[in-house]
DNA sequence: ATTAATCCGATCAAATTGGTCGCATTAGCC
DNA sequence: GGCTAATGCGACCAATTTGATCGGATTAAT
């Protein structure tokens, strides 16, 4: 249903909460699934994932949890994602092992491959930081770029 | 993992059959099927659903089948999707029936609402027509963003 | 040594999805 | 009128994906 699933949901959450807390130090993921009534077991999944990939440094021991590995503005949405979904192929017709499996005859692929790319530069083109002033008015004018962007051929 | 259902695909690939064979009046479920390798029940119902969604046509009885409802010109992917799959919401946390079941403290919701806006309009602004004429040769360079992708699971 | 935390793998239940079947309805054709 | 080819519709099952849980291992501060 062009969703994104839950883990990728919480996984921005704490992302956020994270970028929030900064300057607080490293938050334990379980201070972070406590705040937003996640399973604790399934959100410290989420955030080593997330540390696997280079987006958080994490801190053993006591006192110890999670940090923004880099400056908030300089995340993206899309590196949240992509870490914990792996990457996104809007048609169900790409997979990570190749193309369709069933036909040759798919002629939609390459259509649908720019809306991907679309999708793609939207998500990338939004970054923690700016989640977390909500009611930023720039949303019309990014907007307007997806309309350029989406020029197909 | 933010991709389309296989539904969807179908659908989309039926569309732009059907906007292609447009002057030849209408097609049957079958005749599509067996074009791209679909199980004809599965297609079946899917023009179904399009045909309910008022986006075909269908004409019952011998030499019946399906056709646009519409110009090509006239119908976006964003329809066809919509009525396959139902309304798209990006985040896990709007559901049809409301919101965040959980929790109440969910603080991504606003921007990712920005997010799904944007790929609705992108959706939105690509027709079924502009689909058909999508013969460019970059299918080597797709090859090459695509293993650059396959580094990761 | 104890404790609080990250790590890692395996597993299980629930939800979604893809596909199949059966039957009813409709319409053209002999 | 009956046959046939097609849509329309609902129920059902299998496969996959997803969400969540558990058990243990490792690390580091007190």
């Amino acid at each position: 249903m062009l969703k994104l699933t839950k883990k990728a949901d919480y996984g921005l959450m704490a992302m956020k909460h994270l970028a929030e807390h900064a300057e607080e130090g490293s938050c334990s993921a379980k201070d972070v699934a406590e705040s937003y009534g996640i399973p604790p077991e399934a959100l410290a999944k989420i955030l080593q994932r997330l540390t696997k990939a280079g987006l958080l440094h994490s801190q053993h021991g006591i006192n110890g949890g999670y940090k923004l590995a880099r400056d908030a503005h300089e995340i993206s949405a899309y590196e949240v994602i992509r870490a914990i979904d792996g990457p996104l192929f809007i048609t169900s017709c790409i997979t990570v092992r190749g193309e369709c499996d069933q036909t040759e005859r798919c002629t939609i692929r390459e259509p649908l491959r720019k809306v991907n790319q679309s999708i793609e530069d939207v998500l990338k083109s939004i970054k923690i930081a700016e989640m977390t002033e909500a009611n930023d008015p720039t949303g019309g004018e990014r907007k307007k770029t997806l309309d350029e962007l989406v020029t197909l051929t």
